[in-house]
DNA sequence: TTGCGTGCAAAGGTTTTGCATGGCA
DNA sequence: TGCCATGCAAAACCTTTGCACGCAA
């Protein structure tokens, strides 16, 4: 059974308090700035407990940045976000779209396998980046 | 200019016997165990090469395990490939589907982003593994 | 001969692990 | 009082970088 820790709460809110999504090393940094040191061993474990449980959201977006984290206990309407990356500058873009949905559903259906979207990450080029390709 | 080199050979010979994918550490104990060792520097070094040049593909599966690099060179039959990763079993499935093409092709239009379906991997379940959860 | 490519070693970064201590139940 | 959680330090790991030497052109 697991405790209910000053450190759980630190670490959660401060997930909560982004918008978007957070490296462990961003949370170990943002924690240690606000004053609440927090060990990074913890700040791993806890990040690992709380996407097992659910209450938050893993995914990798770079291999050079480590794993991404990002909030997901109130709402799950970021449930059916993908993201896009922009592999030239590196921007990473939210992506609400119903064709995801289509896709995911299709792929259940016909390839047996149950996609989430929620960590799942499109590489290619984004508009700004690819305009200044051609322009 | 770039030069022609023997280790650059040995690499990509590497790549083209594994049908799948195989991180830098791949190639690096493959070498080796074939009795050409090559600098681990000059691996990661080439292998970034073969990738600017279209020879090689790369993509991130697992934040532990480094980045997936996958030979290219001769067709681009694989250039569609997405890539199904169970985060189960872990096991990494190759899918070739039309409704990739056409969410892609939905992406650009709608949403100005240029997707490379063959660096994206999708997250979930596979059929094995969801039915195990559900007997 | 020129200068890119290589290999070794060292450094950089993130993540994990061991172990004694502290705090929740 | 138990036992999990924490924190520190050290380790493990992949990847990058610096530098002298070797080899292709």
């Amino acid at each position: 059974m697991p405790y209910h820790t000053k450190q759980n709460d630190l670490i959660l809110e401060c997930l909560r308090s982004q918008p978007g999504h957070m490296t462990a090393q961003d949370v170990i940094r943002a924690l240690a700035d606000a004053g609440h040191g927090v060990g990074s061993a913890t700040v791993y474990r806890r990040l690992d407990r709380l996407v097992e449980s659910g209450m938050a959201r893993k995914f990798i977006v770079d291999e050079k940045l480590g794993a991404c984290y990002q909030y997901a206990g109130d709402s799950q309407e970021c449930e059916r976000h993908s993201h896009l990356k922009c592999v030239r500058c590196g921007r990473l873009i939210h992506l609400s779209c119903g064709f995801i949905d289509e896709l995911d559903e299709h792929i259940l259906k016909e390839h047996g396998f149950r996609v989430d979207s929620g960590r799942t990450v499109f590489y290619g080029v984004c508009a700004d980046c690819a305009g200044e390709e051609n322009p």
